[in-house]
DNA sequence: ATGAAAGCGCTAACAA
DNA sequence: TTGTTAGCGCTTTCAT
């Protein structure tokens, strides 16, 4: 015997209203007279009677749900911005349904596959490090639904974007570098196919041109975001005829990478080398010495992807694709402070 | 105009058959003679049509949804968590939707209405913190929708459960202090209302017993699992007249805070103090002291608690709730290891 | 082997 | 103000 739930036909038989007028008057109808609505509202809420919103969706094709694809659930930068992005999307009655693409490039286009397929009224995404090919997501914007690009960005996509300022988040730490005395500051960078990557390295780039320090070659090299690139690309650094006196990495883990190496030889951080990050993962300061890093607005970088997409949900066809820049913050710990230069 | 999905009957038209034998064919009934089927398959394709999982939910009223309730996102073990129960329902066709009680009571409650109104096909959850009210998920059990509980559990509710032998887990690492000349080990505990803080505690309670020494309630102290409540804790066991020579944490989160307070106080980890924690989260290799920790299999935890909740489905009105206990195991790393007792 | 008809729970034109 | 009818996309008897 299964208990099936309450709908609107049982509480019409119990009343002996047919189904529209139920309908109507739960939904708030103006054409319902006052004495109908009031008995329909407490016979429902005394049946226990909860709308289905799987029927709900079949006649408005919309099923209140929000697809979202993100790289990985341990990066704490995601876990944070999807607490954002869910309290957003809760606020306004929406679900979300997360996927994480592991990095695969595969598995994204799959992903964006089955949430179309489940019906998902759009996507909130940060790209896969892998990912360099867009036709899955720009066959989003021609059935003409809402997407929205948050972090890992690119130029290829039309739609609406939340991103940080990377490049003055790269260029403010590099200058502190140099304001610390280090000269030959070396670059852990990302993917190129990533924007981040490209600005957070042209940050550094400019930050060392205004310096009057040379721009090295050997001192860049490309990483794919993770602890393990951070140590093989430290200890490439280190092989160089002048090693470098700082390292600002792309992100905090292959910040904690290099930090892994530079201990592991020896070097006393800041003092023989300093360190910066980028994102300020809730570890940076934990770890010894505490990681000078560029602070991103995590949590509200989901919230506003989840504004950004309910406002083109509202805005239909007429919707214009925006890109809201965040500001960082520079948080300086205690491996970029060389302690010959405490005054 | 909008471009619609392909729909059954849009085959049906094309090809001038019933709706009824296009459904039949593409779901791989007996009868449908082999050219027809294969008509209608390459059809299917050719016209791009995806069965409408709305609709399907809609008469067969499951919606091959499972929803998720976990007390953080940011909490690495939950992360890892996640990744194992979407990666078996995955492949099992199932999408998950993940919500977060931010160790809420009363968020807890409200996101399991949420997901039931939505129609999920039963609840994976592990309990916020402050919880001690089972109610909300008694009632799934008399709709009779399947419900497993893991990591945070309680003996209340008549569900599957997956969980690490807490006890044991506990019991190995402070039978290692001992072993590494421990004499006065000190617990920060955590919520009574969580099977898994009782247990830890039973574990250390016996390993102190079996090797007789003194179980003192001076050194035993409830926390909520917090980093905060690591650093506050060990601020108390510190103002007491003998202050231990180790301290073990029934979470890492909660060692991290008291490895601040204990570096902030100039005490020596391990000479000084040992310590160790439960969970082996990634950073718990990066801290210095390394720490000693209770590793758990997070990810397999995940695929379990999704395998069980997938024998319920299948296993309908007779399946039996059971207890899936998994095995930790003890890693040994520097904030134990006293250098005085290094042969 | 194929199809007609009813129905899942709800909404929405259009009548009455 | 209330009700009738049709339909969202699919499955499922039950005929043919």
């Amino acid at each position: 015997m299964k208990s099936s739930q309450t709908t609107i036909k049982d509480i019409a038989r119990r009343l002996n209203l047919s189904v529209t007028t139920i309908s109507k008057a739960l939904r708030g109808m103006p054409d319902i007279s006052a004495p109908t609505r009031q008995l329909i509202l407490d016979t429902a809420r005394e049946m226990e009677y909860e709308p289905n919103p799987i029927a709900q969706s079949l006649v408005r094709n919309q099923t209140h749900t929000i697809g979202v694809i993100i790289p990985s659930f341990t990066i704490p930068f995601y876990a944070s911005a999807i607490s954002g992005i869910q309290q957003t999307a809760s606020e306004a009655g929406y679900n979300i349904m997360v996927c994480q693409s592991n990095e695969s490039y595969e598995t994204e286009t799959n992903y964006t596959r089955v949430l179309l397929n489940s019906r998902v009224d759009g996507l909130i995404v940060s790209l896969a490090r892998e990912t360099t090919n867009f036709d899955h997501f720009n066959r989003l914007a021609e059935r003409s639904l809402p997407l929205v690009l948050f972090n890992r960005v690119c130029d290829a996509v039309p739609a609406s974007k939340v991103v940080v300022d990377d490049f003055e988040g790269a260029y403010q730490v590099v200058r502190h570098l140099i304001e610390m005395g280090c000269r030959r500051i070396a670059h852990i960078a990302g993917p190129a196919n990533l924007l981040l990557s490209r600005q957070r390295l042209q940050g550094y780039q400019q930050a060392l041109q205004e310096s009057g320090l040379p721009v090295c070659e050997d001192f860049i090299r490309t990483g794919d975001l993770t602890i393990a690139s951070g140590t093989r690309i430290t200890e490439d650094f280190l092989k160089l005829d002048t090693s470098p006196d700082a390292i600002f990495a792309i992100c905090d883990s292959a910040a904690f990478g290099a930090m892994q190496t530079l201990k592991s030889r020896g070097l006393r951080i800041p003092d023989d080398i300093a360190l910066a990050g980028f994102t300020d993962e809730p570890v940076a300061a934990i770890v010894e010495p505490a990681l000078t890093t560029v602070a991103q607005p995590t949590f509200e970088i989901g919230q506003i992807a989840a504004q950004l997409f309910l406002d083109q949900v509202r805005g239909g066809e007429s919707y214009q694709p925006t890109t809201q820049v965040l500001k960082t913050h520079l948080v300086i710990r205690a491996s970029s402070q060389k302690k010959s230069r405490v005054s």
